[in-house]
DNA sequence: ATAGGGTTAG
């Protein structure tokens, strides 16, 4: 201690001097005081010291005002440090112009969120340095103006202020909002240059900006070079591989960083939780969550949500359940995931009764309730709900709301009301594309393709952007009508238009073609579509080879199976083998149908039925009896109607009268199930070609259905057998023209038996009759012209949906295919 | 005596 220039006698304090400091204490005690009670988060307190300063005359400087503001901002607390602003405003401009001062307030009011006021006052600030634009940065971060923050980052850099590494992850995350990979990139630069590469923030955000914009690569590379990687880092990285499908790799991060000693938090255990829901992956999940349990994370409300969803999307809701059960704080979205999941899971009742619940415990719907529940009402076709539903959104002020009037206007759609979907429609103000596509999906359905044709050239009047949605609906509604020349120009109107075509608009025109009797131009789509590099999906291998069953064609049917060989993903799919087990039957090669059958370890019904479909269309009733008692004796599956369809008819076609009514009671007393108006129509036609037409009018009057066209046709049949043929045919078609004379099927129906009659001009007659009636072939239902290889042999069929006829003109083709494929080999 | 930052569920 330095000498003092003059004497001290040294004098005793008095016990109680702790006391006498606090009662005469000087502005620099107070200032510790001031500061040390803010950092505890007691503004209030600090406060109650300023104004005893003030009672005491001290001076009470600018720095005190700083410190109580950065209490604040500590504390998120925008009254109380409003109440300083203006204590600071009433001190005059030698506090309120002080550069300090000035720069603290922009960042309190940045840091709560009030944009305003932290942008009129940064305007006026004389000295913008980098605490105060790296506020601005930030505050518009936050508030979703992730323009205005890159914005600011250039100005920033133009006035020659040099953003530090509290700028950069803000920037990083407005890049990563907009995907703005190159900004980004320059944005990589910057760090580069400034040397701020090393600095974890940065390349955590620079990870989670690449993540963002689907650059995964370079997420990676930044991952990589960062030198001490902490879960931050990881996490972000994680959470990209997740948001871009690549779920796997993020389940692959969680063990590399558990190896590297890196404990996980809830953002980990979360994102996991999300991968594992995407790919399905229940062990993955489970993993996650027992992590969670062993490092003994707090089950908060986001976490116990992200377990929730992957055990609703896993489908194992009694695990929903239970942890929906265990949750503490359960919120709107809590309640949301469980009710989507139950309907998920088919559970409807589950839902709307979880519905009921959720209004109990005081919670209101939000649009995400709404709109499962709109969902439900549309998936279950129940007007009544749908309709409480929107009810509800009109009282609770729902009603501007753009997802929800989609899900409205969709939800009359499928209740079969395209009225009241287009009400919804007109009564909702503001229209986005999705709310027009919706609409448009409605008429595209139910094959109105004129009503769909005036709201496509209306949303071009209005300027409407059109997507490939649009065009793929568009053309859906044309071929749903049978327009297929329409529909084809329309494809070619969609691409010169810079739309490509996609998975969808590929397969809703192959499907189309095949519904429309074009099987050859759906094979030359199929090709086309591969040529422009997609691979058809699932369903569009299905349709290909459904077009090879009505074009009989082996030739392309093979080549479709090589591809489905080549291409391992759909090996595997039960529809697909059986539309396989269909085509090769359908194409006259039951032994191959039977290999395909056999090669399959795992039998599901579908495919048991195509097979025993197979057996039946060649008349071989033996084989189809013994592979549906075989699947009896598998308790695993349970026949279903199209199974007994399937072994009915072919009891019909070999005339197995005793076989079909063994199975028709057994159906009833073994297996508990109710016959179908096919199943019994089946019965009327296997009694009546054997004579037995009391047996079958008998069978007619007790079944608890109305008799189709169809089985007055059979019995017709069975009583005019001694006719000439042609005059039978007539007959007949004109009883069953007669007893429906609108039904466009029957024309189809009679015109398909002249068919096969080989009586072409009554083929054509028929035509023009349903012409001159003004009837339209049905969806799903047509003629398919197939060319024989014999010269002149020209037979007309329909497809599965129409009349069980079709079965037996296709049992024929089938069978002289079958020789033509023996004589062959 | 002086300032602030990145990741997560529907």
């Amino acid at each position: 201690m330095a000498s003092l220039p003059f004497n001290i006698i040294p004098i005793k304090l008095p016990s109680n001097h702790h006391d006498v400091q606090a009662r005469n204490p000087s502005s620099t005690s107070y200032f510790h005081r001031v500061s040390s009670l803010c950092k505890n988060g007691e503004i209030r307190e600090a406060l109650s010291l300023v104004t005893e300063m003030d009672f005491r005359n001290l001076r009470i400087g600018p720095e005190i005002f700083g410190e109580i503001l950065q209490g604040c901002v500590y504390e998120r607390d925008l009254c109380t440090g409003q109440q300083i602003h203006a204590r600071i405003l009433k001190n005059g401009d030698f506090y309120a112009r002080n550069e300090y001062i000035e720069t603290k307030l922009v960042i309190f009011y940045a840091k709560c969120d009030a944009l305003e006021v932290a942008e009129v006052l940064f305007s006026k600030l004389r000295v913008r340095n980098v605490f105060s634009w790296a506020a601005i940065i930030g505050v518009k971060c936050r508030t979703g103006l992730v323009e205005g923050a890159l914005m600011g980052f250039v100005e920033m850099l133009e006035n020659g202020i040099f953003p530090d590494n509290f700028v950069v992850p803000n920037v990083c995350k407005a890049c990563g909002a907009l995907q703005w990979s190159r900004f980004g990139r320059g944005v990589h630069g910057y760090v580069a240059k400034a040397g701020l590469h090393d600095c974890v923030f940065v390349a955590s955000s620079l990870a989670d900006m690449y993540g963002k914009c689907g650059v995964l690569d370079d997420a990676r590379k930044v991952f990589d070079e960062i030198p001490e990687r902490n879960v931050v880092a990881w996490n972000a990285l994680m959470v990209g591989y997740v948001q871009n499908g690549m779920n796997e790799e993020a389940i692959r991060l969680l063990s590399d960083m558990r190896k590297e000693g890196i404990e996980p938090t809830r953002v980990t255990v979360s994102t996991c939780l999300s991968a594992s829901a995407n790919m399905g992956g229940i062990e993955e999940g489970k993993q996650s969550h027992a992590i969670s349990i062993v490092n003994g994370l707090e089950l908060d409300n986001i976490l116990g949500t992200s377990i929730l969803n992957f055990y609703c999307k896993v489908g194992l809701i009694e695990y929903a359940e239970m942890i929906f059960d265990r949750m503490i704080e359960k919120d709107v979205v809590t309640w949301n995931l469980l009710i989507s999941g139950y309907v998920q899971q088919g559970l409807v009742e589950d839902a709307i009764y979880m519905c009921q619940l959720m209004r109990l415990e005081n919670l209101k719907f939000d649009c995400v309730t709404l709109s499962t529940l709109m969902s439900v009402a549309a998936r279950t076709q129940n007007v009544k709900l749908g309709k409480e539903v929107q009810c509800y959104c009109i009282r609770h002020s729902f009603e501007s709301d753009i997802v929800l009037a989609s899900t409205a206007v969709d939800m009359y759609a499928k209740c079969g009301s395209v009225v009241d979907a287009k009400k919804v429609f007109d009564s909702t103000v503001q229209k986005d594309l999705i709310l027009w596509n919706t609409l448009l999906a409605a008429y595209a359905e139910s094959g109105l393709s004129g009503e769909a044709l005036r709201l496509f050239y209306e949303m071009q009047l209005e300027s409407v952007p059109l997507n490939v949605i649009t065009w793929n609906l568009i053309i859906l509604s044309l071929l749903r009508n049978g327009q297929v020349n329409e529909a084809k120009e329309m494809f070619l109107q969609m691409q010169s238009s810079g739309i490509v075509p996609n998975l969808i608009s590929w397969t809703t025109m192959m499907n189309g073609l095949v519904q429309n009797g074009c099987s050859e131009e759906a094979i030359r789509f199929l090709r086309k579509m591969q040529e422009s590099g997609l691979r058809p999906n699932v369903f569009g291998i299905t349709v290909a080879l459904s077009a090879c069953s009505n074009l009989a064609s082996l030739h392309f049917g093979r080549s479709i199976h090589g591809y489905i060989i080549r291409n391992q993903q759909h090996s595997s799919s039960v529809l697909i083998e059986t539309s396989l087990v269909d085509m090769y039957a359908k194409c006259g090669d039951i032994n191959k149908a039977e290999r395909v059958f056999g090669s399959k370890l795992s039998r599901e019904l579908p495919l048991y039925n195509a097979m025993i479909s197979a057996y039946a269309l060649y008349g071989n009733v033996k084989e189809a009896i013994a592979l549906y008692r075989s699947l009896e004796e598998d308790v695993s599956i349970k026949p279903d109607n199209i199974t007994i369809t399937n072994v009915l008819s072919a009891c019909n076609h070999a005339g197995d009268i005793n076989q079909a009514i063994e199975i028709f009671t057994d159906m009833v007393s073994k297996h508990g199930m109710k016959p179908c108006l096919e199943h019994y129509g089946l019965m009327v036609d296997l009694l009546a070609s054997a004579g037995e037409t009391e047996k079958a009018l008998s069978l007619i009057e007790e079944m608890p259905y109305k008799p189709d066209a169809r089985m007055i046709q059979s019995l017709v049949a069975s009583s005019k057998k001694q006719q000439h043929k042609s005059e039978l045919m007539d007959y007949l078609s004109r009883q069953l023209l007669e007893l429906e004379p609108e039904n466009s099927g029957n024309y189809v129906t009679v015109s398909n038996a002249y068919a096969v009659e080989g009586s072409w001009d009554e083929v054509v007659k028929m035509r023009e009759m349903m012409k001159v009636k003004g009837l339209k072939k049905k969806p799903g239902c047509s003629w398919i012209q197939i060319k024989g290889e014999e010269e002149g042999v020209h037979v007309f069929i329909a497809n599965d949906k129409t009349h069980l006829r079709n079965n037996e003109i296709r049992r024929i083709l089938a069978l002289l295919l079958y020789d033509m494929c023996s004589d062959s080999k």
